[in-house]
DNA sequence: TCAATACATCGATAGATGTCAATATGGAAG
DNA sequence: CTTCCATATTGACATCTATCGATGTATTGA
């Protein structure tokens, strides 16, 4: 707890300024809970290692079953990290490049604030 | 699942070359857990915007437990984010620039994989 | 229209995680 | 040495999450 003798603060002054306010975290929070996950990383991996993939190809490598994979596929696209197109039969999955570079922005920004 | 018959290849070949291996994707899908709560954000932004932070200067503008808060500052640190140096009564916090550019270059490498 | 297929959703379950109160630890100060 | 204080650890509990099998849904092709 913060010392209340002004004499004590010998730790420094709290600081609450500019820095990452409530709602921001917790959105900022669930994309990265969305890269949590080993099978989401690999996920994301295979699929920005190609223009598209279908998820046909997204069981095999990963050794998970079809409706592990449906689920993590759908974190990652509620997450704004990919985006599926339903095509005839298959759906078709690419990265978003514009939020991956958000993610860095974010931690640029952090880094930021020490320097 | 994949079609046996090559004929029925219709949504291209598996891909399962330049992707991101298990063991890597375990330990890095470790850091961005570390990442993946609100309070952790705050708080390392709230360390990232002084040289050193004092732990009594984290409890209050989180609105935390003081156990709550050492358990964030444990999990920040074994992910390499933040060191905690004990001086005294107190133990300063300080971020760790390059675990958070290693992070961005993370990211940038599945950039470059779509490109 | 019907069967097959690709994907999503549901229900269940085991394990991980955030939180706090209580307690332990270890340095500071007297 | 003893007391005080900042922090870490423990134990408990509620919630979340990863996983799978089973089922639902929509689209293709015969």
């Amino acid at each position: 707890m913060v010392p209340d003798d002004p004499a004590e603060l010998l730790c420094g002054d709290p600081i609450t300024e500019h820095t990452l306010a409530e709602p921001d975290a917790v959105e900022l929070a669930g994309v990265f809970a969305a890269l949590a996950d080993p099978v989401r990383l690999r996920l994301l991996s295979i699929i920005a290692s190609n223009d598209e993939t279908c998820s046909c190809n997204l069981e095999a490598p990963l050794a998970k079953s079809q409706s592990t994979i449906s689920h993590h596929t759908a974190k990652l696209a509620a997450a704004g990290l990919i985006v599926g197109e339903r095509r005839g039969r298959w759906t078709w999955w690419r990265v978003v490049p514009e939020q991956l570079a958000a993610l860095q922005s974010s931690l640029r920004v952090v880094q930021d604030l020490q320097a």
